[in-house]
DNA sequence: AAGTTTATTAGCCTTTAGGATTGTTTTACA
DNA sequence: TGTAAAACAATCCTAAAGGCTAATAAACTT
């Protein structure tokens, strides 16, 4: 078991990809590396049977904004460790990530270093969080509420609220998912009660207030 | 002229409107406050006639999500100075208030001393801008294509679009407006075309696109 | 083995959105 | 004061959205 490694990065900026690429093959450990540059293949790549020992999920990228993809990958694939990793140090989107099951959080400033350390601590089972961040503060109850709603969606609500989120209409959703456009109707429906909103822009508003760090 | 002073402070937060006024009145000036806790009031203090020397505007308010309100209030009464103030603190962000003709940015983490200063230096027609913040760095083309179109949207359609914002429906804005759904349905077709998007829920995350610091 | 959740599809209905056009009334500005 | 932009409004039309009910099937749970 302690043989071959299987990690998967998810992150649609070639740059970033390439140095956590890189980071990972400076660790002194049999490591085989599977890249993505959209949610989507991403999720292919998780389908793929054989057990996946980390994936380090990138916040923003084609296919999935904010925190829904983290999200939509623990749902999905409760097993398999997730470490966000994405340029925002807002302790409140750290801690929603936590929140969501994520395994760890890299921020894209950290050091080669630090990347490296990080990764090894998930694989021992632990949680990495940033250096020098200060995780406690004020839980906001509003967003706790709706974060638990988040929970609450199935993978695929998730995926169509990624979409929505996306401005894409009905019928390009039920393209892109091979399915009816009734489906995704009864899909957003579902969404819409989950959420406790009224139309599909209400739900695009709950979705980025979650992703984006709180404004004051 | 150098007589009595007239200041706005529009924040819904109360206390920090209140810090921001007693920051204020710790300048060795006679100074006119006048407060309000949500946009349109604030607008309406514009209105007033007498000449307002500074606007401190906060960035995120009941009836102006993001940078609308300050493109909003440029576009209105482009004479009086807006000095935003945020906790924001991305570059970004600072950017592109002063794209849109912001005198000034204030971050909610300065101390009493810091507001009091960048106060008097836009009062003698200075820029003021948060100290140990770079900001330079890449301008991004999408960012100040979208920076224009936001600029060419007339006042009301500021409005209709930060409504938008809010999820609300065009007989939901047409009461809040008292005018014909009618004529918000025209407003929001000529939003989605300066905009370049067509839907509402596309023109909504435009706007989020613009509040929020870039997520990479 | 029975029940639950999830995903899927369908049909029907109402409301909402949004384009296109035309027109009137303010408002701003030179 | 003439001109232009902006705001407001109405009408007609099509498309999209969303609620509701109902049915089927696979996957998971107990």
């Amino acid at each position: 078991m302690t043989g071959l490694l299987k990690i998967i990065i998810a992150d649609d900026h070639p740059l970033f990809r390439d140095a956590l690429a890189s980071a990972i093959s400076g660790l002194e450990l049999e490591v085989s590396l599977e890249l993505a540059e959209d949610f989507d293949s991403a999720m292919k790549l998780l389908e793929g049977g054989s057990p996946v020992d980390i994936l380090l999920l990138d916040l923003n990228m084609p296919g999935s904004k904010g925190l829904s993809g983290l999200s939509h990958s623990r749902s999905s694939y409760p097993a398999i460790p997730v470490i966000v990793v994405s340029a925002i140090d807002d302790p409140a989107v750290i801690r929603r990530s936590l929140a969501l099951g994520a395994a760890g959080y890299i921020v894209k400033s950290s050091s080669m270093e630090d990347i490296r350390n990080s990764i090894n601590q998930v694989l021992q089972g632990e949680v990495c969080i940033p250096q020098g961040i200060d995780l406690s503060g004020d839980e906001d109850l509003e967003e706790v509420e709706l974060l638990k709603k988040m929970k609450s969606l199935t993978p695929q609500q998730h995926r169509v609220l990624g979409m929505l989120g996306e401005g894409l209409l009905n019928k390009q959703i039920a393209y892109k998912l091979d399915v009816s456009e009734a489906t995704v109707k009864a899909h957003v429906s579902a969404i819409l009660l989950k959420l406790s909103v009224d139309s599909r822009t209400q739900a695009v508003i709950s979705l980025t207030k979650l992703s984006n760090p709180t404004i004051v």
